[in-house]
DNA sequence: CCTTGCTCGCACTGCAGTGC
DNA sequence: GCACTGCAGTGCGAGCAAGG
């Protein structure tokens, strides 16, 4: 395994313990010699590991097969590691190696797997899946969907696909950002959460002006964090601004937090105030 | 170095409400 | 009836920190 990592691709080796421990196995005696210098060094290729993970995850990778590979399709996060080691000190690998020979993984979620290992009673019983699927990937599968005819309409599709129709819908809000909004957020970091604030602030401002923030933010050297970018689409540039968006009594409440020492926050926030009053959100 | 308790952010569900 | 919206509640996953 080469060290050439993008950032994105990175952050999957890291989400994976599997994958870590043999990242961290293949640079073990050549770029470093302990748990600590490899999350360290790690960081430099924008992977954050802490030694802790590293450390059971390499722990979890000396499991024998017959365990590892019942998680073959719902993988391994680090969580999982964690309990598996637990259950490894709990009740010894003897005893979990043969009750894995005993687990039909077919069609089980990596939490079902883990508690038939573990011999946790009721396993599944309160299951949630899980997917952790962005919204974009989610829209996508919903529009093929209908391309298909696999369903009709999202309550349908709902149904197919085991996810609840308000998620389809968020999903479609989502991915109708302008283009240049979601180029900003590639990879998988366009989560739910931050899409919804997107759709609300592209509401408020209108989406040729949050295109035109987007085109501005991309061409931003250095290249903003998330927090900085969601700054800029709620219009603040400044340092040490945090700003949300929350619905709170039926309204969306738009949240500022800033240095109240900076007398140019105060003129910032009451020239936004006074934009904001002109302003007609979109309907819905 | 190893393990684990605690905490927090986020993903997700379920259901009620609204509009067409 | 269907699609969409809003929101409270629940549980997962990860980081931090402390003790062994």
């Amino acid at each position: 395994m080469n060290l050439n990592l993008t950032p994105d691709a990175g952050q999957s080796v890291v989400d994976n313990p599997l994958h870590l421990a043999a990242l961290y196995r293949t640079g073990y005696g050549k770029r470093w010699n302990s748990l600590r210098e490899a999350s360290k060094q790690l960081l430099s290729f924008n992977m954050r590991a802490s030694a802790n993970r590293i450390q059971q995850a390499v722990k979890v990778s000396e499991f024998p097969d017959e365990i590892l590979n019942l998680f073959r399709q719902a993988g391994i996060v680090n969580r999982t590691a964690r309990e598996l080691i637990r259950a490894k000190n709990e009740q010894g690998l003897d005893r979990l190696t043969i009750r894995a020979g005993t687990i039909d993984p077919a069609g089980k979620s990596r939490t079902q797997i883990l508690s038939l290992l573990c011999g946790n009673e009721g396993a599944g019983s309160s299951y949630r899946a899980y997917t952790n699927e962005r919204p974009i990937v989610l829209n996508e599968r919903y529009r093929d969907g209908l391309r298909s005819g696999l369903w009709s309409s999202t309550r349908e599709a709902a149904e197919v696909m085991g996810v609840t129709q308000s998620r389809i819908a968020e999903a479609a809000m989502v991915a109708a950002l302008p283009e240049e909004v979601q180029a900003l957020f590639p990879g998988q970091s366009l989560t739910s959460a931050i899409g919804w604030q997107l759709v609300q602030l592209t509401k408020l401002r209108g989406s040729r002006a949050v295109r035109e923030v987007a085109i501005e933010a991309r061409a931003s050297i250095p290249r903003l964090s998330r927090q900085q970018l969601m700054n800029r689409f709620a219009g603040l540039k400044g340092k040490g601004v945090d700003v949300k968006v929350k619905r709170a009594a039926g309204r969306l409440v738009l949240e500022f937090h800033c240095d109240a020492d900076d007398p140019a926050n105060e003129t910032r926030l009451s020239m936004i105030a006074m934009w904001l009053r002109d302003v007609k959100p979109n309907a819905r």
